[in-house]
RNA sequence: GGAGAAAUGGCAGAGUGGUCGAAUGCGGCAGUCUUGAAAACUGUUGAGGGUCACACCUCCGGGGGUUCGAAUCCCUCUUUCUCCGCCA
């Protein structure tokens, strides 16, 4: 959620830098400026009303104090009115918070001055690539033929237990899974990250706090029972640790991962594309997460990309790093880098993570601050990203790294596997 | 799941209708003393809004209510603890 003084104080910047998402937002942001204006003046009404009922009702205990009912109840008489105006200016002030609130809700975050303006994917911009392509045996295969060939994931089966996009990963595809879990654990804490193990549920306040709620509850799978929500990505419970939080600003930077399961409807989300792990209802991840220093936010986000660079290099997977256009970034992000990874078989780019930073938006809605040099509390910068997301680097691996004899295993992940070869 | 108890400032812990944003202790910060430190003593120390600064408003787990007035009474939700049941 975007401050308020931030858009009274660069009206236009928001507005132009809003554009860059092909939003034009000049009248909501008038409304905002124009209902907060009317807040407060209702507020500064109301507390003056509160304080004159306050001083009466003071003077009224020190008259029943002194023995003198008869002044106290005639005193009584006078608030009448007063609880009467104060329960409606209450009411007004409620509305105009709600109306105001409901604005800022639907205002998506304030793009980065290098976010390239554009509508669609196609628009995003492409600023570093490595790897080579590797060539392909003959009778090369997608990964779905060969999980199946070599009975390492079993669609059908997870269609029987739970529906389409639960795949059952079995043998060596599971210990292929595990390893890479602790792979990318092990990388992220030898870089300063601290291991979290995070609940899978999360309540509507952390719905909340990360952003998917309201209006994007479409996404996640929800218990109504317990009203809880299945997380779609280990963000959620791993930003809202620090809801409602006032750090030190020695406690900064802060930078932790962790491993989840992450759980998405993906509603309309079927075709072409989605075939075998590309999309899936049900997928693991491992994230890192950081809460940083305003100033230092984006140097952290290279810090991340780097990270997730070295990763993709050790695994040897030819990737690209995409900058996110306007119409492309997620309506809570600043600035959001994309890697994909080339997927030989399907001759297209899957992508396996993205690192955003989301500067104060979430932070507003967490109340995540920190004590500043100055002894004021100051919103943080909260940035996650993923490293890395499995299915589709397990399709990236199986396909590129297809033999005639065989998948071979990166490198770096058989002191993982315990065999080198499926 | 059943029965009971509880939720107060960084922590511990008083407070059962008015002068309580809240005693006291610990912790934190500043000072005195000391070569320095400790101890002792003195002062200070919650958060949010608002203001140039004051004033002023709000906050005693969340929400609602009673009352001129609520930390205190009532309803409700959540969480924690104890006992019972069940259980990886």
């Amino acid at each position: 959620m975007l401050q308020v003084p931030f858009i009274r104080e660069n009206k236009e910047l928001v507005i132009e830098r809003l554009a860059k998402r092909n939003i034009d937002a000049e009248q909501s942001i008038n409304d905002v400026i124009t209902l907060d204006e009317d807040r407060r003046n209702l507020q500064a009404t109301l507390d003056n009303l509160k304080a004159e009922s306050n001083s009466i009702s003071k003077e009224i205990g020190n008259l029943f104090k002194a023995g003198k009912a008869q002044e106290a109840n005639a005193l009584k008489e006078k608030t009448t009115q007063l609880k009467e105006d104060t329960k409606q200016l209450e009411q007004e002030l409620n509305d105009k918070a709600d109306a105001l609130n409901a604005l800022l809700y639907q205002l998506p975050n304030v793009p980065h001055q290098s976010v390239p303006k554009g509508n669609t994917d196609e628009d995003n911009e492409e600023v570093y690539r490595e790897g080579d392509i590797p060539k392909l045996i003959d009778g090369a295969l997608p990964h779905w033929e060969l999980a199946k060939k070599y009975d390492i994931i079993d669609f059908e089966l997870g269609n029987k237990i739970t529906g389409a996009g639960f795949p059952v990963y079995k043998g060596k595809g599971a210990r292929l899974q595990r390893a890479l879990i602790a792979y990318f654990l092990d990388k992220n804490t030898e870089a300063g990250y601290t291991e979290f193990q995070l609940p899978h549920l999360v309540n509507e306040a952390s719905g909340f706090g990360t952003g998917q709620l309201p209006d994007k509850e479409g996404q996640m799978y929800h218990v109504t029972g317990d009203n809880l929500y299945l997380i779609p990505t280990a963000e959620v419970p791993g930003t809202n640790l620090f809801r409602d939080t006032l750090l030190n600003e020695s406690d900064l930077p802060i930078g932790i991962t962790g491993y989840t399961p992450c759980f998405r409807r993906e509603a309309g989300s079927y075709g072409a594309h989605v075939r075998g792990l590309n999309r899936l209802h049900q997928f693991d991840k491992v994230e890192i997460l950081r809460v940083e220093h305003p100033e230092r936010s984006y140097t952290a986000l290279d810090e991340m990309v780097e990270h997730v660079k070295t990763i993709l290099k050790e695994l040897k997977l030819p990737y690209r790093i995409l900058r996110l256009c306007g119409g492309d970034l997620g309506f809570t992000s600043a600035l959001t880098y994309d890697f994909e990874v080339f997927s030989t078989a399907q001759d297209r780019w899957l992508e396996i993570s993205s690192v955003s930073n989301f500067e104060t938006f979430q932070a507003n809605r967490l109340k995540l601050r920190f004590k500043n040099s100055e002894g004021k509390n100051e919103l943080a910068h909260t940035l996650n990203g993923s490293s890395l997301a499995l299915p589709r680097v397990l399709a990236g691996i199986l396909e590129n790294y297809q033999t005639e004899d065989g998948i071979k295993i990166p490198d770096v992940l058989v002191p993982y596997t315990g065999f080198d070869k499926i």
